[in-house]
DNA sequence: TTTATATACCTAAGTTTCTTAGGTATATAC
DNA sequence: GTATATACCTAAGAAACTTAGGTATATAAA
């Protein structure tokens, strides 16, 4: 796990990521996934989580679709269009900012 | 200029590691530093700077060295010895997140 | 059978970390 | 004599989280 600052910011990035590379996603498929991918190293909170899909599904950029599995609630969430744009500069913009760390703090990424 | 919500969380690991690369440095010339070095992308602001530089110099991180120059006064902050493991740290800790987020958002670095 | 864990949603109070918006003062260029 | 650069600082407010709950079903273990 990472410090708490780190992270910071980069939830709606991730959360759009996902969403765009998939057709639909719900809420704990997106910790669970990103807990997978990660290897535990970046585990989002539902406290975080939910109020930040909710709050992009009022601004547009999310779609729902509730479905009932068994007796439980699934909510799957949909990039929109315009979403999938945000999705693209948002990717764009942290890869631009990461190239900017790595001259600043002087790093040669391990990737690539 | 990068989203407010990106560079959160990257102010300490800024400054401990132009600090520990160079003798002393005061503040406003850190934030000169940075706006050089990164071509305007990154601007500190004072509101941030100075009481994160006043909060680990009473965590020992770093101490200081105040000094007139003409009328006016200025401050240098130096690296202690606890606060260069710190810095190593703390750019280890990124340059790790980095690469998380290199294979989470599927990028090919630019430098290296 | 009841207890713990996993699934699946949610909210609200509190914390951290920053931005915004000031304030003080000297030096220099226009 | 007015704006910009240098150089320090603080405090109120905003943003984006964490922490800590709550609700409910399904399943595995004891």
């Amino acid at each position: 796990m990472y410090s708490k600052e780190l992270v910071k910011g980069t939830l709606k990035t991730i959360i759009l990521k996902l969403l765009s590379d998939s057709d639909k996603m719900y809420g704990y498929e997106i910790t669970q996934k990103v807990k997978e991918l990660t290897g535990g190293k970046i585990q989002l909170t539902e406290g975080a989580l939910y109020p930040t899909l909710h709050a992009m599904e009022a601004q547009g950029i999310l779609t729902t679709d509730v479905v009932n599995v068994g007796n439980r609630i699934r909510k799957y969430y949909t990039v929109t269009s315009e979403g999938e744009k945000i999705a693209r500069d948002k990717v764009n913009e942290f890869s631009d900012f990461m190239d900017t760390m790595i001259f600043l703090l002087d790093l040669k990424p391990k990737m690539g």
